[in-house]
DNA sequence: AACGTGACTCGTT
DNA sequence: AAACGAGCCACGT
């Protein structure tokens, strides 16, 4: 068992995976997780993201959940800054508040 | 230590 | 289409 420096973190294997995806894409917890090396850890990934520092710079709004909804509670601050960031890169949602697939990164 | 909870997802009813 | 159950897993109480 080892946590040394050739071992990438659960945490910087997420921080590459994330920081590959580009602007004006959008992609699920799940498949995120999976890109990363975690495959069936969506629900942490998520947890993970909320408690990532501000500063870090990390595309974490590009990431939404498998219906191409926003997870983030509507209403809630974090959701509509979200929807906010998207918006300014041009991703597009429907009336009912979904991403068309064409933003997905599958 | 049990229990609920959450920026999740999938297969089955 | 909507609800359920089961995996998933770190955290607070």
């Amino acid at each position: 068992m080892q946590r040394d420096a050739t071992t990438p973190s659960d945490e910087e294997k997420l921080y590459l995976a994330l920081s590959g995806i580009p602007a004006g894409r959008v992609i699920a917890y799940g498949e995120l997780a999976r890109r990363a090396g975690l495959p069936g850890r969506a629900r942490w990934v998520g947890r993970t993201l909320s408690q990532f520092p501000e500063g870090a710079g990390l595309p974490w709004h590009r990431v939404i959940n498998a219906n191409r909804r926003i997870s983030l509670p509507s209403g809630s601050p974090g959701h509509l800054e979200q929807r906010q960031r998207l918006l300014s890169e041009g991703v597009q949602f429907s009336s009912a508040g979904t991403i068309d697939r064409k933003y997905l990164l599958t």
